[in-house]
DNA sequence: CTGTTAGCGCTTTCAA
DNA sequence: TTGAAAGCGCTAACAG
């Protein structure tokens, strides 16, 4: 028995054939009779041959890898948009590597290094909160190594997003709102520096106005949409009068918010309406009477690495901006819903 | 400008310095000049170098990097696991390759070959449901690849393992509700065919004798633990007189049980106590009330990390099986507290 | 301290 | 259809 690994030359020597036909019968060339190609497979298992794949990277100068970064894995999200990912790598014969950020700028910065060095084909990122500069992923750049952005935008002018409607979705959930009754809508929005937030709150107010309902901006809360900014978002609705539903633009702070006010004996929804970008799964099992918006997730992975892997097919990475941007689905529950499995 | 990437022999090129001195400047031997080092390093920049891990890695045998495989990188436990892991892997000098294997023993064998194929120097896997023989890992004994079981025993005669003290876990968490002054405990069970379930069962059984409490065995609720098991089993609850407390095999059962008897009127914790075993955000979130067992997810991915790193810097595959046994936490939460933020 | 040289395991022309 | 030979980019003896 052969100390090391058992390489195609092991198996070339044994069987008295040529190290490059063991290669391509390994690959199924159609130039190989099957005949040897029996053989040597035969040979291999039997040797117990394990291909290099770090050798034929090297050779062949394409790794058929992405990298993946989000700021974490743990949230529903990012898992989520990440299982379409592999779906579709898995599909066109890509390997996936996963990589969390945490939010921090540093260490998304190293990632792409480790990624770039292990010469992955391409990547897909969704930005750290840190992350604003114009040239961060000048490297990437100069490697002409495709990036794709996803659900965090990044330099639209420039690059390839993926992204929501979040206009459409703002507007969808305030009009949904509206469409059962409410007539005094807050809205929960997050910081106003943010692009995101904004597009949300545009939609909100465009809903208010096809309803010809009056625009208070007292009912526009805007927070960083923790669990803290939610208890004392929902401590200023108890200050206004007839607060009939509130649209949250994340999830996050519209559950505190909802436990906060429950707890004070308001009775949701039939007092209050709630609408939370959110995941699914999680609103399902702590508020059956969260409706919710989803974005998307799985799609968005799908949609995404679909759009790398042509990019690194036609080797063309894309100079202009190139923004996808997906349909926002809203989830209704109905309040007799009170378990939902 | 070159088309392609640059090389060390480009930058040795440019300086008339040969290229295995570049290459010692670049990994900082101590056997180059200062002055030659800035210089290659000034340059090395100046062209925008990026290093080809590949090709050391086929070098030197040696990629620093290992692979994690768990059932879904959703789950909270799992993502603090690999949390611990990517920390103990960042101080050592390695890199992690994530994987999901989705339960899905195909999926996790093919997983296991890609890993082994971009020569990983280690595995820390968490294996699939479905994964259950006797040489699932087969090629990687052959291989003299060190793996690592975490969470989910294999083989504990012949593999690493590093589980939490079930039986322990079980006890205390049994314990803290006769302490309590609960008399009547119902234990939902898992599969019994699992040991996992069967040492947090003993761990029940053993607390109940301790205290000289009768056991009953209709009180032991066998299921999947899937909600829809929790349903079932808030039922049978009702059916029982006096139960006036749970102690729950996991965490998903128990929420949707709760939710079930809420719906029925039933005050929790004023009338049913509980316990399970769970992630301590979700929890807290969902079900205040609920106290939990943690897993030390966290410290079991430090942990089992730093046992492949020994195992892969050894170079001594333990052939006798060694089970590492982590400590349980029970996290209590008072009832007073409404709202934990 | 630096250069020469060989080769990790694989693929791929080119030739037979 | 198969073989011979070169080389992907890097590192590590060994020599100087």
């Amino acid at each position: 028995m052969k100390k090391g690994k058992i390489t195609i030359h092991d198996i070339s020597k044994e069987l008295g054939i040529n190290s490059s036909t063991v290669s391509r019968a390994l690959n199924n060339s159609s130039r190989v009779t099957q005949k040897t190609k029996d053989k040597i497979l035969k040979k291999a298992t039997e040797l117990g041959y394990q291909r290099n794949s770090l050798a034929s990277k090297l050779r062949t100068n394409k790794t058929n890898t992405i990298g993946v970064i989000v700021p974490r894995i743990s949230r529903q999200f990012f898992s989520s948009v990440i299982s379409g990912i592999e779906e579709t790598a898995y599909d066109a014969g890509y390997e996936v590597i996963i990589c969390q950020s945490l939010d921090n700028l540093e260490r998304e910065q190293k990632l792409i290094e480790t990624l770039l060095s292990n010469r992955v084909d391409g990547i897909l990122i969704s930005v750290s909160t840190q992350t604003l500069g114009k040239d961060d992923f000048n490297n990437c750049k100069q490697n002409e190594t495709p990036i794709i952005f996803f659900d965090r935008p990044y330099n639209i002018e420039e690059n390839t997003n993926v992204i929501i409607d979040d206009f459409k979705a703002g507007f969808e959930a305030t009009e949904h709102l509206i469409l059962n009754g409410c007539k005094n809508i807050v809205h929960f929005s997050g910081p106003q520096h943010s692009e995101l937030y904004k597009r949300r709150k545009n939609g909100y107010l465009a809903a208010l106005k096809k309803y010809n309902l009056t625009i208070d901006f007292n009912y526009i809360i805007a927070s960083n949409l923790m669990k803290s900014d939610g208890i004392e978002n929902a401590k200023k609705i108890l200050d206004l009068s007839k607060v009939d539903a509130v649209f949250s633009a994340n999830d996050v702070a519209a559950i505190s918010a909802m436990i906060y006010l429950k707890d004070k004996g308001v009775k949701i929804p039939d007092e209050i309406a709630f609408v939370g970008f959110s995941n699914e799964q999680i609103s399902a099992v702590i508020e059956p009477s969260l409706s919710t918006i989803s974005q998307s997730d799985f799609k968005m992975g799908t949609v995404a690495a679909t759009l790398l892997f042509k990019q690194i097919e036609q080797k063309t990475t894309i100079k202009e901006g190139y923004t996808k941007i997906l349909e926002p689905k809203l989830i209704i529950r109905n309040s007799s819903q009170k378990i939902i499995l």
